[in-house]
DNA sequence: CTATATTGTAACTAATACGATTACAGTTTA
DNA sequence: TAAACTGTAATCGTATTAGTTACAATATAG
């Protein structure tokens, strides 16, 4: 199954913005269409972030916690996606082959590198440009 | 379990870059440390772009098709990775909201211009580079 | 105070992807 | 002709993820 979980946070964060104030887990599922858990499970996630508030009990829901001009993809990103892009293999080495003792070396080089990469590309787009998008269709 | 195919094949390749000629399957996952069956299978990805010739029969195995120093890091990469580094959402739209009805387009451009930024990244290196770093351990 | 609506989270299920393994046909060499 | 390879299909085990059910905790409205 190939994780979704950025485009699903991106989604909720885009209606979040749009939306201007709170929003409950079963509108937003609706929007993604998908199950409330699931939305309520990145909400969990994008709030240990920093990135919205959560109100519990009747009329409840979810809101930015900062304005969309200040949060970046990159922070979306990180607040629910924790793997590298590329995987590094931590097999154990065969000590008689050069090549085999230093990939894991060279990989997490490799690995770090194109991390950075798509992280300087999320860093330079946010929310609002998401946004501003959303009005041209 | 995180997709390591581009790791074994880099590491695959550096293998056959340092032998600089023919080597076997057996060989070459003793190295990767995994099974040759597994290793054939990427073998066969790497052959159909290109990159590298097998030879069948009795003291039979791979070497590259061309010189390292033309083989890019991304033309592994494209050999086997297929799928974009961010997935895009391809759910039932919820007609009445507008960020349901845009976010398709939106989430595809940035999937697009993320993998540029990771491809771009990979052009720069190539095989011959991973092959000096083997020497400096 | 009570009924209701909502979050938070645990537990389980189903689908999917991937690596490992077995098996065997085809091919080449000696 | 025997041995040593590749190529590939088929199957298994396991990890990850989305979906779902369930329910305690919390807040609001009346």
């Amino acid at each position: 199954m190939v994780n979704q979980q950025f485009t699903f946070a991106l989604h909720i964060m885009t209606c979040l913005a749009v939306a201007g104030g709170l929003m409950d887990s079963r509108a937003l599922a609706a929007s993604v269409n998908t199950n409330p858990v699931v939305v309520r499970r990145l909400l969990a996630a994008l709030r240990r972030a920093g990135l919205i508030e959560t109100v519990t009990g009747k009329n409840g829901g979810a809101r930015l916690a900062r304005t969309p001009g200040r949060i970046s993809l990159l922070a979306i990103y990180d607040a629910v996606e924790s793997r590298a892009i590329l995987a590094v293999s931590n097999r154990k080495v065969s000590r008689r082959c050069r090549v085999s003792c230093s990939m894991k070396r060279i990989m997490s080089s490799i690995s770090q590198e194109a991390d950075e990469a798509l992280r300087k590309h999320l860093r330079r787009n946010s929310l609002q440009d998401v946004v501003r998008e959303v009005g041209r269709s």
